[in-house]
DNA sequence: AAAGAGTTTGACCAAATGGTCAGGATCACG
DNA sequence: CGTGATCCTGACCATTTGGTCAAACTCTTT
């Protein structure tokens, strides 16, 4: 069994569960670093249980990631030709900004699981994924090439915004070690963030 | 026993092999990930001979971090005001990204430490390491102030410059699932990076 | 209400893992 | 050379952990 196609409503809920569960553990501890104990625990359920919807802890790792990537993937969809090409990136990253205050678990999930190699989902990365980014990068050159932001390299571009906006989430330990706790920090960073990319981006 | 002062010569070339092997498996599996074994194994001694040099496999993890952390910091003492503020900046960030390319295997057990709530170097960074921060935060707003560079703020700023290029180490799955094996994109990544944080810290 | 599908759990297992220990091998040095 | 200090290892241990299973419980449907 797996959590594709749930049926009854039973079913329906304790996956929502062991999902939302597995999201918090795995994001603290990473993959190895995760029990079975542990996100039972979180989830109310008993380990066994677990094993009755997940056959393994590696499916329910799995579940998890390929079920938030397209939601992790949606702001670099959306970038596309219809504004002005330095509004539309700005956008972008302050979308990105967004999503790393609004769901830092799953911004550690995936900063894990690509640290230490990326394991389960090389495949996405080398299929999918690089096929979006391969798109938006050719889109993004187009723009240079037509002046209407200044000639960088759309790859790392897009690397640096990905750096610099899930650095907020993943790394939020050392960032509230440096800053004080709380998360007024984000309006901070959207400021500097907008800035240092509009200038990067201005053309000519 | 610790590696803080090894007597004999055999204690030398055993706890540094040890660290060496430490850091390969470390940085690679993260602290749960990594057993005694495979640290071992790569350092090509028994697992009790491992425990002979140091106390357990937290110790071992504490003097990698605690010993690696001078290096990894060095690049940010050397900013101070001798130069031209842009020039100084833009030093730092070829210089962090330098050691990226050099570096990955520290980057990547900050990096795994970090994501994972920095259980065993949070003192630090709340203490020596943001009072580093702090210290160069204020050189960089004199020079705002001063209209040497550009009004940013410089917490972000240097956030920024850590995301941007610690990404190439810790990322480096991603980045080269993305542009394809070998490390020539660093090269393009210097010349982006230099141009995004000139233009964003050019003054006026 | 009965039956059958679906759900839950206590008890259990094998493997992995951090760590211990007594004794043996080796080295430095008088 | 001999002796004490240092170095190394096989065997062992306790705990953790992913996973299994038979049996019991509950829900839905007729």
């Amino acid at each position: 069994m797996d959590a594709s196609a749930p049926r009854t409503r039973i079913q329906e809920k304790n996956t929502a569960a062991i999902l939302d569960a597995a999201l918090e553990v795995f994001s603290q501890a990473g993959f190895r670093g995760a029990t079975l104990d542990a996100i039972a625990r979180t989830a109310g359920l008993s380990k066994p249980n677990l094993l009755y919807y997940f056959a393994s802890k590696e499916a329910i790792h799995v579940a998890l990631l390929s079920g938030l990537l397209d939601l992790w993937l949606d702001p670099l969809r959306e970038l596309d030709d219809l504004g002005e090409p330095v509004e539309e990136i700005v956008d972008y990253v302050l979308r990105k900004l967004e999503m790393a205050r609004e769901f830092p678990r799953e911004s550690k999930l995936f900063a894990n699981e690509i640290v230490q190699g990326a394991p389960r989902i090389l495949g996405i990365i080398e299929g999918p994924l690089k096929a979006l980014v391969d798109d938006k990068a050719a889109l993004i050159r187009g723009w240079a090439r037509d002046g209407r932001i200044a000639p960088v390299d759309p790859y790392h571009l897009i690397f640096s915004i990905w750096a610099t906006t899930q650095h907020y989430a993943d790394f939020d330990t050392q960032v509230r070690g440096i800053l004080g706790p709380g998360d007024g920090h984000f309006a901070d960073a959207a400021g500097f963030l907008e800035h240092m990319f509009r200038s990067a981006l201005a053309p000519r």
